[in-house]
DNA sequence: GCGCGCAGTCAGGTTCCTTGCAGGTAGCGT
DNA sequence: ACGCTACCTGCAAGGAACCTGACTGCGCGC
């Protein structure tokens, strides 16, 4: 679910946008003009993604943009207009949008790239159990609690964690954490699980690694 | 400037594509398949965004964007292909996608979305712990005390806080301080992280770079 | 020339990742 | 209940990765 703002003066797609936005599960607020728009898209609006007409009867859709900008609002922006010349595409990202969309256009494809954008803004989502295993800080992280990991550890979770709920098997685990052709010990994987399991604990994480006896292992 | 990958069969496409992002002050890696674009835009890539061709010769663009993300690879991804109805552009944001461009398509309005994906990727300039990196003084300064940095100090350190709390690989920091095909010994790297952490205790810095053993320096 | 700072190297010490043993425990079939 | 087997746990050796301090050479300004 994402809160989106939306300005739009044609009553018309006001409402088809606004109810496709409210059928897939998100949330709207939305703004007939600029200057409402300024006002309720303001910096304590806590929005994931704008939608803006370019064409509003009292300014530039692009204007709006670069004002709510200097305002502090920091969501993405997507550009709808009937303009849909590439000068005109130009002109809207160098005022600082994110994306454009000329009319006519399928409100399916609308709502796909709002999420998009909504998307990017937002931390990565969460596999399991509010668990984030994050490769750019090669840590786990449990809300604001975070394990570093050692290479074997990594690979091994990334591979367990690929596929929450199901069970992976054990010869699965050692493929996606060793070399090719590695000989490595059953009980070398078994240290590994214990130590994975030590630091699930140490970030009181809400899920358990548990083995499933004669298959592998499986989270949650 | 940005960094970006782009991946395409067509040699025509990849060459027009590959001049003007660069004639417009950009860096490109170029992959000519899905393979070498796994290889070549994997996790230890430093990117800031990456231009996929869906119809390449070995593989689907949307299981290659897959791919890339399960591997770590947190750039923005913009699609390009000749499919432009609205089903395919839907799987290609359900594939993990950013942004969507059908060919034919106008290079600038491409490049215009690239920097756009690009400048929402690394939003804030974070400041780390009240530490700024003065490129004009070629200094690092943490509230009113300041430290001088070497050449080779300063674009080191450069490369790490430009990622704050995230690993840098250590090959990632030698590119970054070093020019192209310079050989250096992992020692050396050391005793520069040596010295850049004896600078950062000069300054009484809340912040600590620490190792993560096997992958690289982070700072925290 | 002389002093100074930067770049790169080396040897030696330290950390901690990896691995596997030895022994205990728990699941499963009979 | 019994035994077999898979798995868990504590521990320790080995070694790669890393840290440290000291050293050399080079270029540049005075």
């Amino acid at each position: 679910m994402v809160t989106v703002g939306l300005c739009e003066d044609d009553p018309a797609i006001r409402r088809v946008v606004t109810q496709a936005l409210e059928l897939t599960g998100h949330s709207v607020v939305t703004a007939h003009n600029g200057g409402e728009a300024l006002q309720r898209f303001g910096t304590d609006a806590v929005l994931d993604a704008i939608i803006l007409d370019i064409g509003l009867p009292d300014a530039d859709g692009r204007d709006v943009c670069q004002a709510l900008r200097s305002a502090g609002q920091s969501a993405p922006v997507l550009f709808l207009t009937a303009l849909g010349a590439v000068h005109d595409r130009l002109s809207g990202f160098s005022a600082g949008a994110d994306d454009y969309l000329p009319k006519p256009f399928d409100v399916k494809e609308l709502i796909a790239r709002v999420e998009a954008l909504a998307r990017r803004g937002r931390p990565p989502a969460e596999p399991v159990g509010g668990l984030v295993l994050d490769p750019a800080r090669h840590s786990l992280r449990h809300g604001d609690a975070e394990v570093l990991l050692s290479p074997t550890e990594f690979r091994m979770l990334a591979a367990i964690t690929s596929r929450p709920g199901e069970v992976v098997r054990r010869h699965v685990v050692v493929a996606a954490a060793w070399p090719d052709g590695a000989r490595v010990s059953e009980n070398t994987v078994d240290s590994y699980i214990r130590r994975i399991r030590a630091k699930l604990r140490e970030l009181d994480a809400p899920v358990a690694l548990r083995t499933v006896r004669g298959v592998g292992f499986t989270l949650r």
